[in-house]
RNA sequence: GGGCGGUUAGCUCAGUUGGCCAGAGCACCUCCCUUACAAGGAGGGGGUCAGAGGUUCGAAUCCUCUACCGCCCA
């Protein structure tokens, strides 16, 4: 313990965490009836690393976190992450691309292989950085947001939405990006100001029969390259210089005769003139050209006046067929040439520059292009009114309020949202197309009876085995590590997270009975075929699948397979359908004759290939046991319109903001009601940044008003942006970006923590610098040193410590710095509980360094040094007693650093780990007002000497001597007894104490609230000096006078001014004219040396 | 265009319902290696709180306008 050493962060961070975590103290306790405290985590996405937004994220959380878990709340604090489809799917398909492999030519399963190899990696990452800032968070809850429960949450999500009709797929005009070759919401369009043109160009008017009248329309536009899918031109009906013109035509320039519209038909390049009121005749020409398929606004024109949708660029926004020759381009060579032709032929009658807002894609930065295309939406109207209402009645709370106003206006204009993605990584909508009938079918493992089914079904939705399995397939994966939780195996998961009931028929020596008793068998005869492209079922097939499902007995004739066959022929013909793309040669199951035949020529190697299936006695056939090569279970899903098997699931996946808006309920067990839903949701408190209030926080409040009929989190606080030190937002490009982890190594995780604890005030962003964090860490040095001294003594001590402190004889610095601790802890209470984390962290700061090592500590060292034993105990009980509530108060900022020291402190302790130690209690015995106010005086009248050794330049090696006269007897007694103190504080040699005594000649006076004191500077005086000295602080004296002179003698302020205020001002008043009379005294005898 | 926020010491920022003759850290100046700490101690300089007007006994704080900066939405 003596050999405390430096302060060495790397080496104190590196040892809590782990026995934290073994400890389990960051896990809740299920059956505690205490009030519970609950966080979850805004999962970091598994794309990379942790940057400072993040490190500002965790910290305020953590800090919430331990404080009420050192209240005594039952606290969880969830973690996870978030798989983050577009981001991710970005990530891998740069990898792909640097080892020269294209994503399409991978195809999807590989593709979706490969991200599952890689996202382990960044997650591990992820994880281990936020565990390295000391996150208190239970990873034994910890989830992934493409989990086997929570894909099964989003599959329960979908399904009942759809069902509800909140659901529909549709084509509208969506956020293109042609990149990506994805929808994106509008959400994840950001628009920047661009330099562009304006072009005007001459649509030629026609007659009843289609000639040209030598009249012109001219309209303005943008994006030329769209108006090969113009379908009208619209003006205002009240436009005088087009009302002429409505209801004639126009010819489309450049435009094919013939184009195809939206739904396969015929659209002719010549085009209406329609009337809208959404023109505006004061914008440009007036007339405003209509391409519903690329124009959101044009689209509703279009929709009111029942236009043609002429898309006119594929996915990738290269112009289609309907382009004509331009068709093969890319949109901005379409752009440039067709500018070039309409020149040509005199139809370009201006161009104008202009400055517009163009959507980029948030993602890929491609320019997004308005498209038409089919999409699934969810109608957010509906769900808002909820949302709308928990916040305006303020169940749900923002803070800083200010954010509700923001939140509020978005959820009033809320539009639908476009939840459908065209990638690969992520949640893959369940909707399965029927192939006979056309209809979609939403599933869930509600069709399914039993757990093990419900399991199998999940597991396949989750594309970990095929619709048709092997037990082998399905055994691997069941009995294999699962992904989010190591320590148990997919089985295990579902049963202990997803389902939170055992799945005993799926345990190993069940496995076999149970997938017998519950889904058809499909036997495996040729792996090779089977697994080929053109694969084909033939007869084998068949009648082996009858045998298998007991269909027909074990010794069958042919008769038995074709009535077993007639029987349920068209679920054979579906499944195999599906499996094997048919069955060839189906036609010889259709008659007795025919399947005798067939199976002779099969079991003595009469056919073509010499093929043997079957052994034949007496007439009864039998399956030849080793021509099966496996056997397949099915996983039965049928149209619910038709009851067809032939299902083809859509390859859209959804939006990742749909998966987390369930967060909040989905960690915890939701669709099952899980203990941890019962006793945790709602959850008290979301910390979020301000840039996902839409797309998350209002999300997290829809669903969980809908789903869970209740808000998902009390609270959310909003915090900023951490910028660099000039304001700027932080980036790679830019080159300031500031690593947390550097940071944390280079500092330590506690300075980074309360430096962004200390910068986090309400409503403001972070301007961050390195300096601050290393200003920080001289106060983690402080604390260090300063426990050092204090350890170091008690541990020189023998006696033990008195805990009780109220029991002690305590001195006057011993009750001030107890009365300041009692303030401080309330002070520190209030600001946490408001989330002040910026009062929070300057509170503890201020107290610690300002007041305990300043000023308690020095008071103590006489004591300790020279003291007798009573008052070395007492000493140190207080220091031992303030370190203890000061590390507990630290804690939730400075975690380890805390730990390390309070681990020290030799006194008794409730619990072994200070992150479930309770937090400072006010003790209203410990608060001592009037030794409080006689300390700051003594305070006040060591600094005016030190202040006035200062001005006379005396050097602090050299003692003086003093001659004090104290205003009252109360406070000669606290100088008497501070006596050894203060010779150290203000380094004095001989003191004299004399209420009655006048000022000797040749000292400085100094002067203070509650004693004056002639220090003798062993003739070292000069007397003009002092003069001036003294007149100077009558000046300043006489000035504050007269301020308050004015306040005091203005009858208004008497009169309205509250009580305490007069009254305060009166005091301050009153002193102020002693200290002048005193000074005044002072001078009188200064000059009187003349 | 609509909305929100900001402008306080050279720099980065505090300043809860108006009562502060305006605070902190860093930087700066002077002195000090005093056995917890030089990653420190002691002392000090530095601000018409963006500008103008108003409400009030009293405004950095409330209201109005102006200027500049930033963000969100259309």
């Amino acid at each position: 313990m003596s050999s405390l050493g430096e302060y060495n962060h790397k080496e104190i961070e590196s040892r809590w965490y782990e026995k934290w975590l073994k400890e389990r103290l960051f896990t809740p306790k299920l059956d505690k009836e205490t009030e519970p405290f609950v966080v979850v985590m805004p999962p970091p996405n598994v794309t990379g690393f942790l940057h400072i937004g993040h490190a500002l994220n965790m910290t305020l959380q953590d800090i919430s976190v331990r404080y009420n878990r050192m209240k005594g709340k039952n606290t969880l604090w969830l973690p996870g992450f978030d798989h983050a489809g577009i981001a991710t799917q970005w990530v891998v398909t740069r990898q792909l691309e640097s080892e020269g492999v294209n994503k399409f030519d991978l195809g999807r399963e590989k593709f979706i292989e490969r991200v599952w190899q890689w996202v382990p990696k960044a997650r591990d990452t992820i994880k281990k950085q936020i565990q390295t800032l000391g996150a208190s968070c239970d990873w034994s809850r910890q989830r992934f947001t493409l989990d086997e429960g929570f894909a099964r949450a989003v599959r329960e999500a979908f399904y009942k939405l759809y069902k509800e009709g909140y659901i529909f797929k549709a084509p509208y005009i969506v956020n293109w990006d042609p990149k990506d070759r994805t929808a994106i919401s509008d959400l994840e369009v950001e628009y920047k100001e661009e330099k562009g043109n304006l072009w005007y160009i001459k649509y030629p008017v026609i007659d009843g029969n289609g000639k040209e009248t030598g009249e012109y329309i001219t309209v303005a536009t943008t994006r030329p390259e769209t108006m090969l899918g113009d379908t009208a031109v619209a003006v205002n009906p009240n436009d005088e210089r087009y009302k002429h013109l409505i209801g004639k035509k126009l010819k489309l320039p450049l435009s094919k005769e013939v184009r195809i519209d939206f739904y396969g038909k015929e659209v002719s390049n010549l085009i209406p003139i329609v009337a809208d009121d959404y023109v505006d005749p004061e914008f440009g020409t007036g007339a405003v050209k209509i391409t519903p398929a690329h124009d959101p606004n044009d689209f509703e024109v279009g929709k009111r006046h029942n236009l043609p949708m002429i898309v006119v660029m594929d996915e990738s926004a290269t112009m289609n067929e309907n382009a004509g020759e331009y068709k093969g381009l890319d949109r901005y060579e379409a752009r440039k040439k067709i500018v070039e032709d309409l020149e040509k032929i005199g139809l370009l009658s201006k161009v104008e520059e202009l400055v517009h807002s163009v959507g980029h894609s948030q993602r890929s930065g491609a320019v997004v292009e308005p498209y038409l295309s089919v999409q699934w939406f969810v109608d957010t109207k509906k769900l808002a009114k909820d949302a709308i209402k928990v916040v305006e009645n303020e169940d749900i709370k923002f803070i800083p309020k200010q954010w509700e106003k923001t939140y509020l206006n978005w959820m009033y204009e809320i539009r639908e949202w476009c939840i459908s993605r065209q990638i690969w990584w992520g949640h893959r909508i369940p909707v399965w197309y029927c192939k006979s009938c056309g209809a979609e079918n939403t599933l869930s493992d509600e069709i399914f009876e039993n757990l093990g089914q419900k399991t199998i079904f999940n597991i396949f939705a989750d594309t970990r085995i095929p619709q048709f399995f092997t037990k082998q397939q399905l055994k691997d994966y069941l009995y294999s590590r699962n992904f989010t939780h190591s320590d148990k195996t997919n089985l295990e998961f579902y049963e202990k997270v997803v389902f939170n009931k055992e799945i005993p028929e799926l345990y190993e020596e069940n496995i076999d009975k149970f997938l017998n008793e519950n889904y058809l068998k499909i036997p495996v005869l040729n792996t090779e075929e089977e697994n080929s492209k053109n694969k084909i079922g033939f007869v084998p097939h068949a009648i082996y699948f009858l045998r298998l499902n007991n269909l027909v007995p074990e010794e069958f004739t042919a008769e038995d397979i074709f009535n077993a066959y007639h029987k349920d022929k068209q679920k054979i013909k579906d499944i195999f359908t599906i499996y094997l793309n048919g069955i060839k040669r189906e036609e010889v199951l259709e008659n007795t004759e025919t399947i005798k035949e067939w199976l002779n020529e099969h079991t003595y190697g009469g056919c073509k290939k010499g093929r043997i299936f079957f052994e034949e006695t007496d007439g009864k056939y039998k399956l030849k046991e080793n021509k099966l090569l496996d056997i397949k279970y099915f996983i039965d899903l049928k149209c619910e319109k038709c009851g067809s098997r032939n299902l083809k699931q859509e390859e859209d996946v959804l939006d990742t903001w749909f998966s987390s808006g369930l967060w909040p309920f989905g960690t915890l067990g939701w669709p099952t009601e899980t203990k941890d839903l019962q006793k945790f949701y709602p959850t008290s408190l979301l910390i979020t940044g301000f840039d996902i209030i839409f797309f998350w926080v209002a999300r997290m409040i829809m669903m969980g008003m809908h789903f869970m009929k209740q808000k998902p989190f009390s609270d959310v606080y909003i915090h900023a942006l951490v910028r660099d030190e000039k304001g700027q937002k932080m980036s790679k490009t830019k080159g300031n970006v500031i690593d947390p982890l550097d940071m944390s190594e280079k500092y330590g995780a506690d300075s980074l923590r309360f430096t962004l604890a200390a910068l986090a005030a309400q409503g403001r962003d972070i301007r961050l610098s390195e300096k601050r964090i290393e200003g920080y860490k001289h106060f983690a040095n402080k604390i260090w040193n300063a426990s050092k001294y204090v350890l170091q003594n008690i541990e020189s001590f023998v006696k033990t410590l008195e805990t009780d402190v109220s029991r002690l004889n305590l001195s006057y610095e011993d009750k001030w710095i107890l009365s300041k601790l009692q303030k401080t802890i309330e002070k520190l209470e209030n600001a946490i509980v408001s989330y002040r984390y910026n009062d929070y962290a300057n509170g503890i700061y201020d107290f610690f360094w300002h007041e305990y090592c300043d000023w308690y500590l020095e008071f103590t060292k006489e004591r300790i040094y020279k003291g007798l034993e009573e008052e070395k105990q007492t000493a140190l009980s207080v220091l031992a007693y303030v370190l203890d509530k000061s590390m507990r108060l630290l804690h939730p900022v400075m975690p380890f650093l805390s730990e390390e020291i309070w681990q020290k402190i030799p006194i008794q302790k409730e619990v072994k780990y200070l992150p479930v130690a309770t937090f400072p209690e006010k003790q209203e015995n410990l608060i001592f007002e009037e030794e409080e106010k006689l300390i700051e005086a003594l305070k006040e009248f060591i600094v005016a000497i030190r202040a006035s050794r200062a001005d006379f330049g005396i050097q602090p090696s050299q003692k003086l001597d003093i001659v004090i006269k104290p205003k009252t007897s109360q406070f000669k007694e606290v100088l008497q007894k501070t006596l050894p103190a203060l010779k150290l504080l203000a380094k004095l040699e001989n003191i004299t104490i004399d209420e009655n005594v006048e000022k000797p000649k040749n000292t400085v006076a100094v002067i203070s609230s509650l004693a004056e004191g002639y220090l003798d500077i062993a003739g070292a005086i000069d007397i003009e000096k002092e003069l001036a000295r003294q007149e100077k602080i009558l000046k300043e004296t006489q000035k504050s006078i007269s301020i308050s002179e004015k306040k005091l003698s203005n009858k208004n302020f008497v009169e309205r001014a509250p009580k305490e205020v007069v009254e305060k001002e009166r005091k301050l008043y009153e002193e102020l004219k002693e200290k002048e009379e005193k000074i005044k005294h002072i001078i009188e005898s200064l000059k009187s040396f003349y």
